[in-house]
DNA sequence: CGAACAGTTGAATATGTGTTCAACTATATT
DNA sequence: AATATAGTTGAACACATATTCAACTGTTCG
């Protein structure tokens, strides 16, 4: 296997240290891992999405509850949610004509727990 | 203590469960800690910063070196360290001409397993 | 001193993304 | 069947942001 050497190496400078250089590469993930993580942790780089997640961290709800609980329109929580549908954060149920959310992933508690526990120290 | 109401109420419908509503908003952590967490998960959002933390995670590391690696400019590395110092994520040290950078966060560690938990799971 | 190299910075550009708006579907009610 | 309500969707717009480029600082070495 030879390790990832990106294509185009637009790297404007000379390797310092190609011993380091070299095993960092060899321990980091593959490329497509990265991204992967990046576009998870994109999702809940929003506030309108965190704000939906801590509410469905308590409760399942509906979109209308949801929308009056963060004070916006229906549509713009519905654009969200489908974002974290796809992200299979949060999953749903129909009862007729009301639309019920709940969460879809216990490592969503996990990782808000570290994100405040840095928020709070600094 | 009044429960947080938004100010103006964008919401284009009718609560439909005043009691989940209510609870929900009681336990619902303040704005601010909501934007707070949400700009926190921002920086883990991007496929160059994950890069950059994935490394210092492995070895400190100078600018030139981290360019080199990911094979991007010296400039489009220096400014993501820069969102990253003041997410206070990471730290550097000078050393003559080189500054090495490393990591300044024990929950840094912690997100990664867990979203790489996730993003292997789905 | 002056050249060379590591790194930073600000402005400009290009791309990505969240909200709005209007139109739409689906279900329930009369 | 007609109406009302919950929710979805696509396009447009506005805003945020990542990279590039060029100019800059700071340090080392001849």
């Amino acid at each position: 296997m030879i390790p990832n050497i990106p294509e185009i190496d637009k790297c404007d400078c000379n390797i310092i240290h190609s011993d380091v250089v070299d095993r960092v590469r060899r321990s980091m993930p593959d490329e497509e891992v990265i991204m992967d993580l990046a576009d998870f942790f994109k999702v809940f780089g929003d506030t309108t999405r965190v704000g939906i997640l801590s509410a469905l961290n308590e409760s399942e709800m509906c979109v209308c509850d949801i929308a009056a609980l963060l004070g916006m329109t229906k549509s713009a929580i519905s654009h969200q949610l489908r974002v974290l549908k796809q992200s299979k954060l949060v999953k749903y149920r129909r009862d007729g004509k009301v639309v019920y959310y709940s969460l879809d992933d216990d490592h969503v508690k996990t990782i808000f727990d570290q994100g405040l526990s840095h928020v709070e120290e600094k």
